[in-house]
DNA sequence: CCGATTGTTGGGAATTATACAACTACCTGT
DNA sequence: ACAGGTAGTTGTATAATTCCCAACAATCGG
């Protein structure tokens, strides 16, 4: 009784019509989780009366609502580093050039909380919301690294670079402390590199990263350093922003 | 029975932590929908372990988890309006050097759901997820006029230039139906003019809104007209674009 | 036009959520 | 330091809610 069901079936239920293309009918949803369509049907016509799912008009089949949007946006606008951190992904853009992202730890992944796009056509994105892996990219490598995070158990691979053997990963990571800064070279999508820093708090505890993503063309394994430098140097005067207060 | 009464129970709470400033106490919480404190100890206690909310390690107080934001987010690149526009919003942005956003119908108002910021130092941003309403935006006038809505019953004045007179507003859409674009001149927030235009579909259905928002000092009303035929004719080829397939 | 599949409603049975209570942890003021 | 108070988390019995079964409506495909 520690879990309340029919709260916990809704919130399944949700999860399973966001990861559906297309939406999910009741039939199918109701498989999924277990339980008769008539339960399920129910279930989400609670969820749609209060706007977290919809039903599509024609197809009668279930997607995500609009509250998700706005709930998100809630969480997003009262966390105080996204605040603080936006200026300083704005002056990364402006000194490389390429993409700034901000992540946070989140379900054992790193949570993209912020972004902003590089003016460039060719551009690297990852969208808010976005949860990556910790062990192949800079953002995750940084929160691991300095937030003195175990190594995840299971590491899969994105690329042919992407790095799944834990000695290999460990002595990768001790270079990267030593560097201190994280790079993602093509291991998590082909073609994007990133360099990512730790962002610390007032009490030195890492609250987040930020970074830069770009093509593989233009962050050029020579630029890397450079763009190194930039990070480091805006990454610790966000943390150095954070001490005060 | 039509509505599953601890679903409910647990979105509502959702809602509410959403709202609050600094999160919410059980006991409150309790309070506000009603119920025992033991009850809403375990409704929190199913939305923190699917991660749809979480509990402050010192505060003890619950705020929203970031499993909303990972599903905004697939709500979001699922769009297909969403991913078609983007390329045009840069342009928007690229052509006035404003902020670009994008907004569809959601709840009785304009749900922003992608915006590009302005590369300038001052800029006009409304977060994706916000739901903005309909009479006095740009993007809502937009969607309302064009979309053939009916003009909202309540009109909240949000600055001294808000339009609350329903008969004014009538009078207003006419013109902006005529002109073919909508204005908002600092009639949501001050020191902000928007300029939007409809989104068509193949079947020249209404299916949102683009335009572009900056601070009233570069938005002059002399450039409005000049900032409109941009608007006008990015929206065109957008829409043109959503009429293939 | 008919069969089949899908989604929505009724109703009885029983599982499940609820309120009450006791308990623990924490904070605060004296 | 201590006591009082507040807030949050467990037990537990009751009874209300939700669940499954079934029938029904609606849509689709042949």
């Amino acid at each position: 009784m520690a879990e309340i069901q029919s709260l916990a079936r809704g919130l399944k239920m949700m999860e399973l019509i966001a990861l559906a293309e297309g939406g999910m009918g009741i039939t199918e949803l109701a498989e999924q989780i277990g339980v008769d369509k008539s339960t399920a049907s129910r279930l989400m016509g609670t969820l749609a009366t209060y706007g977290f799912a919809e039903q599509d008009a024609t197809t009668r089949r279930y997607r995500l609502g609009p509250k998700v949007v706005t709930l998100s946006r809630y969480l997003l606008t009262r966390m105080p580093l996204r605040e603080q951190a936006k200026p300083f992904l704005h002056r990364l853009v402006d000194r490389t050039g390429e993409g700034a992202h901000l992540a946070i730890l989140a379900q054992g992944g790193a949570l993209y909380i912020d972004q902003v796009e590089s003016p460039a056509t060719l551009r690297a994105t990852t969208g808010v919301g976005t949860i990556a892996p910790l062990h192949c990219t800079a953002l995750g490598k940084a929160l691991m690294t300095f937030g003195n995070l175990p190594q995840p158990q299971q590491m899969k691979a994105f690329t042919a670079r992407t790095i799944v053997d834990a000695d290999t990963l460990r002595v990768h990571l001790e270079q990267t402390r030593r560097q201190g800064y994280a790079v993602d070279d093509e291991e998590y999508e082909y073609g994007v590199r990133c360099v990512a820093v730790p962002v610390y708090d007032y009490r030195g505890k890492v609250v987040g990263a930020i970074g830069v993503s770009g093509p593989a063309g233009r962050m050029s394994l020579e630029r890397v350093p450079e763009i190194a430098r930039i990070v480091m140097e805006v990454g610790k005067d966000l943390s150095d922003r954070l001490s005060f207060r």
